[in-house]
DNA sequence: ACCTCAGGGCCAGCC
DNA sequence: GGCTGGCCCTGAGGT
């Protein structure tokens, strides 16, 4: 990062400034007080109470001599030993497992060191041959997430909790902190100048809060103890995994105020960091347990340490009107479940109150003439993009003169230019290998020696693209590279056909609903079911392995400096969406900036796409066609992180600015139309929702890039083969880190967001707003 | 009241 | 004798 120095006189503040800025919302009851457990507030651990719900529950069976209030165990016939693909009793230390692969863990634990594999580490794991090795056979159990650390919260005894607790400081020490110089400061007093304004943390940051030796300055005159700091869902919630299928009834209707809990993500950070030690909910994943996001976090963050934990969780009624993301408000309906639900009976669980924070988007947004037309961006009574598409009105836009772009959308001239880095952004995944506890590393561990790279990374395909990745953060360095992208530039040249509409929908056996839109009822694909075949497995986990290094050695040195980057802008205060723009900005610079930025990420997909195996068999114009026509979908995919709270904290590096500018949604309005970008935000919200890993970012955008539908490929069957295989990849990687349920849960999710993907994309294409390049903003 | 699940125990079966 | 795994029981915590 060469952004040297930013010193920003004015943007710096005072603790004591920052104090009157903070949220100050009121303060329930201290849901979450004392440990995260208490009152009757959903806290995190009735959360993960309910993220274990077991589709069927044993069946009550009162037998001869047994005592009659004793339920029979039977095993669960839909749901097979996650270890050795018997059945499954149940869940047990996080995992769908048996009886004896429980059993089995339980005794292993204290003696887990001392099982050493005689036969080359990749043994199988069945029912008939579970008892072979031990040593893989435990390993297996970690693989697949078996850790003490995942039991459910409700399990820890109080006063184990207590004392969790007070190690509370100590665990925080330890743990590996890769931005360790970051340190935190608050935000601009410019830009929140309301005390109902939330602050608003740079997407990432609180990934990278982590180790801040700081302690962050609590002002003593910090209005109200109500006072919460609102984060940003994106990457806050890395760890905060498994949105349990939620078996209350909707906490969205006008009576589930109460429900209703604006800081989840907060309120799980001080579960999970007083806990460290001990247990934690089952419904973070061990992975997420241990990655650097998570270990000291919730202290050391400003946001968090400094607030009270009593204060982490504000009533509903303050935000309850304010919400804009009713389901009746949403731009997408949430599709219908297996179940054959409506949208109409879409019951939100738990993983909407992760949602929470975005609902505060409406309040967050500071006042100022720039933004003010935010605040009706995603109100209730503004008319979607989505349902103005079915009417066919095209985006308004700000209505402003027209010169260069066109509704034929020639990229040579001007790919409508989103804005972007095209850079992943990091920390969302931040599930850092490196972590070694031996309970909580275990998904990735070395062990797996069937994970070897079976001839991936071999297969040089000889595209124009440059293999190289360039490890700077994209927009950090600009004009830095202008080759890599193939073929003579084909991509800002693209076709872009509106009507092109991919199948995005097919993520299990059936097609795209097509123009019915959401709305519909359609059916959702059975439950991930075809693990029970342990070749699968074991190639679905040699897949994983290899996208995961794939995804590493493309996007995660660019990610993380994107990250470090963008916590240094938090530092100086640029994140502010008013903050003041540089006056050798235009428009034409951005677009520039933004077409190159995408070139980038048309030469980072090749690059990983290329380290995929079963890419190689692809005709090369066939990859172009995907390539080209998927940019804007992997645009979104890639970005959606930074599109947090109804705003925009892309930072592009233009030529002769020299420093770093903050791409808000205003410049965005330069080119986009305010329903497109409200769209858009709808959607960063969905796919931010789902909280994927760094790994199954990489996975998704590429699968989006796959689209077996596009117009002219020669062959689709090899397009829609390889897509199936990493939708499938996608699905194991869900069912790796996640329950059953869960990971099915995430499955559907997943589903809807590619469908909403797919219609975004043909929105784009058809409501691209006109835009006069010379024009400075005003 | 009833459910889930960890943990512990029991014990037949197996090596 | 040690391990396995199916089963039982209890208690903590949940709905
Ligand atoms: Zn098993
Ligand atoms: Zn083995």
């Amino acid at each position: 990062m060469q952004m040297g120095s930013l010193e920003s006189e004015h943007n710096r503040m005072t603790p004591e400034q920052s104090a009157g800025h903070w949220i100050a919302l009121s303060s329930a009851a201290s849901a979450v007080g004392g440990g995260g457990v208490g009152g009757d507030s959903p806290s995190a651990a009735a959360v993960a109470a309910a993220a274990v719900v077991v589709p069927d529950s044993p069946m009550k069976v009162h037998l001869d001599g047994r005592r009659a209030s004793q339920p029979i165990k039977f095993p669960f016939t839909d749901s097979l030993c996650r270890v050795c693909r018997s059945l499954s009793t149940g869940v047990h230390y996080g995992v769908s497992t048996c009886e004896g692969c429980k059993g089995f863990f339980k005794r292993s634990i204290p003696k887990c060191q001392h099982y050493k594999c005689y036969f080359g580490g990749d043994c199988e794991i069945t029912k008939e041959s579970r008892n072979r090795c031990k040593s893989c056979r435990f390993q297996r159990c970690l693989q697949v997430g078996m850790a003490l650390e995942a039991v459910k919260m409700g399990r820890i005894p109080k006063g184990e909790r207590e004392r969790a607790q007070k190690t509370t400081d100590i665990v925080q020490n330890s743990g590996c902190h890769r931005m360790k110089s970051l340190k935190i400061l608050a935000p601009s007093p410019s830009s929140y100048a309301i005390s109902t304004t939330p602050t608003l943390c740079p997407p990432s940051m609180n990934s990278t809060f982590a180790a801040s030796e700081q302690q962050p300055s609590r002002s003593p005159d910090r209005p109200h103890s109500g006072t919460a700091l609102i984060s940003p869902p994106s990457y806050n919630d890395a760890f905060y995994q498994s949105p349990p299928p939620s078996s209350s009834s909707s906490s969205f209707s006008s009576s589930g105020a109460k429900r209703m809990k604006i800081a989840p993500t907060l309120d799980s950070f001080s579960d999970r960091t007083s806990l460290l030690s001990t247990d934690i909910p089952r419904r973070y994943s061990a992975d997420a347990v241990n990655s650097f996001p998570f270990r000291g976090l919730s202290k050391t963050s400003p946001s968090l340490s400094s607030v009270p934990e009593d204060d982490l969780c504000c009533t509903a009624t303050t935000i309850d009107s304010h919400r804009p993301h009713h389901p009746s408000h949403r731009l997408f309906p949430p599709r219908s479940s297996n179940s054959g639900r409506r949208h109409s009976d879409f019951i939100p669980t738990a993983s909407h109150h992760q949602r929470a924070p975005l609902f505060m988007s409406s309040l967050s947004m500071p006042v100022s003439s720039r933004t003010a037309h935010l605040s009706t961006g995603s109100s209730p009574s503004t008319p979607s993009l989505y349902s103005n598409s079915l009417r066919g009105v095209a985006g308004g836009g700000r209505g402003q003169d027209v010169d260069g772009f066109g509704r034929s959308v020639s990229l040579n001239d001007a790919f409508p230019p989103l804005l972007l880095s095209s850079n992943t952004v990091a920390s969302r995944d931040t599930f850092s290998p490196a972590c070694s506890s031996v309970f909580s590393d275990r998904s990735r561990q070395p062990n797996n020696c069937s994970a070897r790279d079976s001839g991936v990374g071999s297969s040089s395909r000889s595209t124009s693209v440059t293999t190289t990745v360039c490890s700077d953060g994209d927009f950090l360095t600009p004009g830095s590279r202008d080759g890599g992208i193939v073929t003579g530039d084909p991509f800002f040249g693209g076709d872009f056909d509106a009507t092109d509409s991919g199948s995005w929908l097919d993520f299990g056996n059936e097609t795209s609903d097509g123009p019915g839109g959401p709305e519909e009822n359609c059916t959702v694909q059975p439950p991930i079911e075809t693990l029970a075949d342990t070749g699968k497995w074991d190639m679905l986990e040699n897949m994983l392995e290899t996208i995961d290094r794939a995804g590493n050695d493309v996007y995660r040195e660019e990610s993380s400096e994107a990250v470090e980057f963008m916590v240094r802008m938090w530092q100086e205060g640029r994140l502010t969406p008013d903050a003041p723009t540089d006056s050798n900005v235009t428009v034409l610079k951005i677009r520039d900036r933004i077409k190159e930025s995408l070139g980038n990420i048309v030469k980072n997909i090749l690059t990983f796409l290329d380290r995929i195996p079963g890419f190689s068999v692809l005709r090369k114009s066939d990859v172009s066609i995907l390539v080209e026509k998927s940019i804007f979908d992997m645009w979104m995919v890639q970005n959606s992180a930074f599109l947090v709270n109804n705003e925009s904290y892309i930072m592009l590096q233009l030529p002769g600015v020299d420093r770093p500018f903050h791409y808000t949604r205003f410049w965005m309005a330069n080119f986009l139309s305010e329903p497109m970008i409200n769209a858009m935000m709808e959607f960063a919200d969905e796919q931010n929702s789902c909280h994927l890993t760094f790994s199954e970012t990489n996975i998704l955008k590429a699968i989006v890039v796959l689209s077996p539908d596009r117009q002219g490929l020669e062959d689709p069957t090899s397009v829609g083969k390889l897509r199936r295989t990493l939708q499938e990849a996608l699905e194991h990687a869900f069912l790796r880190r996640l329950p059953t349920s869960a990971a099915e849960e995430m499955r559907q999710k997943v589903h809807s967001l590619m469908f909403h993907l797919e219609r975004l994309s043909q929105l784009y294409f058809t409501h691209i707003t006109p835009v006069d390049m010379n024009k400075e903003p005003g």
